[in-house]
DNA sequence: ATGAATAGTTTGTCCTGGACATAGTTGTAG
DNA sequence: CTACAACTATGTCCAGGACAAACTATTCAT
């Protein structure tokens, strides 16, 4: 405020509030991290309250992935910033054993997203979605293609702002997908939605379109519904199961007692399906919930539903 | 933890960072409540922390409500339980100055979403697009369902999860709509999204519904862009516009530094439009920025803009 | 009397520094 | 080599003080 060139870059002011929002980090944690590990050591303003530079909160946001990946802040904080880009590259090329006929495929989408020409990349993905129907189009495309985007932006090779297109043209693409189904209104009646806190949806719209392809009938609720709420709307839409999304990006400490919690909610005869790429690290599961690590698991998961179902009907 | 039986009703452990995300009342806030008012008075757990009653969470949430109406937290807290319900109702049939031949409608869609069911419902919209084209449709109805919703919600009339599939079915149609409609193009290109913390876009689809349908190119971001990621993406898809929305809920008293911060960013060459029910209580716009209080100021704002750019160009 | 300027009150957010429960890590004994 | 115990690391909570920005009431001049 007092000094008008300190830095005219883009971000004004970067309080504690804004770094939270930004970093998905807490007031307390940034507060104790700079107590103990000097890490970060924002400036103050005349009022005595901290001013984040950008690098600091680049890094900080970098840090925060890699501690949802299972690193330890001790560590990231004491490390240098090489070190730092070097494990996120790290975690990138672990998983490409197989070249397969959509990595062209993929790399070109990517550089759609990346040239900002929303019709081509609209009209890219439609085509594909039309060449391959829709189910191989979601478990081949569509997921390879959030993993490379994810990645893409955890390098920073992505911004923000490009990540947020893609992920809008592919929820368009994916319920207008969805929309143009039969509703067949078949059993199971699915319930789908995350927990608060928890507010990516592309997981769950993925496997609302494998799910409804295959006649089941699902009811989305979007995200972020309360656990309490996602009880009454189970037993108000008569679930035959409930489905929730976590996403990598989601704490994974907090996975576990979340799914449990909403077990217990729930009556015995409605089961809990916990899925997305953060069910990974899900706890011993409780009679009557099932981890869906990937999507083919869900289908695994419906017709060992109804094959229960028809025999003991 | 230890006792496994403590609480069985269903809201096991309502702690401060519970009712902060269920409320959006921030911890420090609840605190200093506590201290200076006396409410909310959560009770204790064996540690000192606090648990908070379901009933005192749920007055919170319509304290919350009234709030961001413009109401005062002194005076709220100072009131009656009566007081509160009446103060939530007063301020419904302030504006229903035309009875108008929808409102049997509204009544009509409101009871299919009470009803879960949701087919019917989906019919019921369908049908009324149909007939009504969809910018009367947009206009006419689903601005007052909307408002309609909302404040049966805030009676205590819709559960969460009611509101959640209300929201998610017109998200639904809406984005089939706009998706169905030719791409024209066509000038000029505004770019759609919300601020952080801003989670609502149903405002967002509605304006995009609107813009698309007068051949105005949209590029939506979804919701909860940083500041500077807008700033980027306008730059980079030469966005004549930037348009924000602000829904009800969010707090009225950032909106006006929010929209100034922006319009700072902005290259002056491009406008940035602050529309949704919480643009209301903005601030002395600066030049270049367009306040849009509601959906037709949207229609006159684009056509204004093409007269002024039809003759200077 | 009306409108502007001033003084007072309300309210949200920040700060410090201490505490503690839980999760992860290391060490030791069977 | 496994199981249990001690230790460390980490996030979140608490109290109570401070302050700036927003809102309200009062005073003064036109």
């Amino acid at each position: 405020m007092t000094l008008a060139q300190d830095n005219m870059c883009a971000r004004p002011a970067m309080t504690i509030s804004t770094v939270e929002r930004d970093t998905g980090l807490g007031k307390d944690t940034l507060r104790v991290w700079e107590r103990r590990y000097g890490f970060p050591q924002p400036e103050r303003d005349h009022n005595g309250e901290r001013v984040y530079p950008a690098e600091q909160v680049e890094r900080l946001r970098l840090m925060k992935r890699l501690i949802d990946q299972g690193y330890r802040p001790g560590k990231l904080c004491a490390a240098s910033d090489e070190e730092l880009a070097r494990l996120c590259n790290a975690s990138a090329p672990a998983r490409d054993g197989e070249p397969g006929p959509s990595e062209d495929l993929i790399r070109q989408l990517i550089r759609l997203v990346k040239a900002n020409d929303v019709p081509a990349l609209r009209h890219a993905l439609n085509q594909s979605m039309m060449r391959l129907g829709l189910q191989s189009f979601v478990m081949d495309v569509v997921a390879r293609l959030n993993h490379a985007v994810g990645e893409a932006w955890m390098n920073g090779e992505f911004a923000v702002f490009e990540e947020h297109l893609y992920t809008e043209q592919m929820k368009a693409l994916l319920r207008q997908a969805i929309g143009s189904l039969p509703q067949s209104g078949g059993r199971p009646r699915i319930l789908l939605t995350t927990v608060p806190d928890e507010q990516h949806v592309l997981g769950l719209l993925m496997a609302e379109a494998l799910l409804v392809l295959e006649g089941a009938t699902c009811i989305s609720l979007g995200t972020q519904t309360p656990l309490f709420d996602i009880q009454m709307a189970a037993v108000a839409h008569q679930a035959d199961i409930v489905a929730v999304s976590f996403s990598a990006a989601f704490p994974a400490r907090q996975v576990g007692p979340l799914a449990n919690q909403l077990r217990e909610l729930l009556p015995t005869h409605i089961e809990l399906w916990v899925g997305g790429a953060g069910a990974h690290r899900a706890p011993a599961s409780p009679s009557g919930t099932l981890l869906l690590p990937n999507l083919p698991a869900a289908l695994d998961g419906l017709s060992d539903w109804r094959t229960r179902h028809a025999t003991c009907t």
